[in-house]
DNA sequence: CGATGACTTGACTGCTGTCAACGTGCGTGG
DNA sequence: CCACGCACGTTGACAGCAGTCAAGTCATCG
């Protein structure tokens, strides 16, 4: 029973889209689902109003319920150690999954905030399990999703623990590239959703190098920055600084 | 058909110790499985000849047609970069499943290589996916494995993110010591199976700098190292060291 | 218009990597 | 059984990348 009063704030278009319809259908949970067992899915998820910036998704140590896609703007997930620093774990576009990491032990370990506006469909676990164990698609594609997640998370602890400064915000910015073309975004201008500050931890760099190191891209010629609005210029060249393969294997990769 | 040639060289009965009678169901795909459908994981599984030392289980490209578990001895997998430098991802125990980051692209990323002896179950992913597909209680365990899996790697980049290689490398003490424990082998007292230059590389720092700190934290007391023999004197200290939590919630944590 | 938070820039320091030499244990082959 | 070679490990000297501290600029919002 949606009222006027959300109508006013939250276009109904945005809550009620169905996976069927998703333009993201071929890079979230759906992929590979026939088109009947896609509204079986469609009928357990959730849609609800959109979390406003620094709004909380869940919180570290919050019950495990469910899986959350992103539908519209972004995320961070992070942990915090004893002393209250957070550490950020990864940023989180429209088709990605979050809250894999609770399902082992049915306890969310990060915390999910919105770094902008932010839309979500929730799909509650159990139910999802339920349906998954009639779609052998579904259970497929989940097994894939969750391969692919430790196949990024492995190319990330790569980039940490191997790659200088330079060569870490090179990656994460072809990184952010590719996903963002992967969702039918431009490639080489876009907006950074979250501060240096965030860049410089999830990185494990001081937000002064971040901050250093756009400087000196742009100088090189490589890039134009202001605020956060990011053009890569030469893609290529930038690419090569990343040490890594740009146009590579895994589409999500952070 | 096995020959008398393999008896001379293996135990038979390393080879056939079935999931019902192996001592690391508890840890592995098998847990919370009932009796009765356990059996039928187990006709699955193939049990083959040990790798020995140096040996590959699986190389970076490898079409993905297997899972595996490690059944006793150990391996490590790693990546390698367009120079042919090797990039450690992670030392696998037994009752450890690899291969996990291999399904969503049907090839393997990795490569999987022995670091002794080392006993396998393989597990062909088609047959585990039909069974899987009848069993939800099967289908749960993978899910809690994978999920697992993916909290341990982000455990492992806060640790390559934020810590100092002194953090980093009381925190990988610890976490060997934890799994050993969990194992049923001693949690003061073990092995390295791993080179300097090979826990170096896996934790971002110079083998020189390991072989440092190691020097250290025996002139501190914190433990006592000889080759590749470790026995941790003072466990608390040294947990207090690795800023993590010694005894957490994730047992299988690298 | 002032306050606040985000970002930039500079100076300095220190951790950790690199290069290099040397020690040690193990396995192979004579 | 011994000697040699080799891989592994230790230790020292030095340098450089990136962190920390600090000051200053800029944009946004009440």
């Amino acid at each position: 029973m949606p009222t006027r009063k959300q109508e006013k704030v939250v276009s109904l278009k945005d809550i009620t889209v169905a996976c069927q319809a998703c333009s993201l259908n071929e890079i979230c949970l759906p992929v590979g689902i026939e088109n009947k067992d896609m509204e079986r899915l469609d009928a357990i998820i959730d849609r609800k109003r959109p979390l406003a910036r620094g709004e909380h998704l869940f919180r570290i140590g919050d019950r495990f319920r469910s899986l959350y896609a992103v539908r519209s703007g972004s995320l961070k997930t992070y942990a915090t150690s004893e002393d209250g620093q957070e550490q950020i774990m990864g940023f989180h576009l429209p088709g990605e999954l979050v809250g894999l990491d609770a399902i082992a032990n049915d306890v969310h370990p990060l915390a999910a905030k919105a770094l902008e506006t932010t839309s979500i469909c929730e799909i509650p676990f159990d139910s999802f399990e339920s349906l998954s164990n009639q779609l052998p698609s579904l259970q497929r594609q989940m097994l894939r999703v969750m391969s692919q997640e430790i196949h990024n998370d492995e190319q990330n602890m790569l980039t940490l623990g191997q790659r200088s400064a330079e060569e870490r915000l090179a990656a994460f910015l072809i990184s952010l590239s590719n996903r963002y073309r992967r969702r039918g975004f431009s490639s080489t201008q876009f907006n950074l959703t979250m501060s240096r500050g965030d860049i410089g931890n999830y990185l494990g760099l001081a937000l002064e190098t971040v901050s250093r190191l756009f400087t000196r891209f742009q100088n090189e010629g490589l890039l134009k920055v202001e605020r956060r609005n990011i053009e890569l210029i030469d893609r290529q060249r930038l690419c090569h600084f990343s040490s890594a393969n740009c146009y590579g294997d895994n589409p999500d990769n952070t």
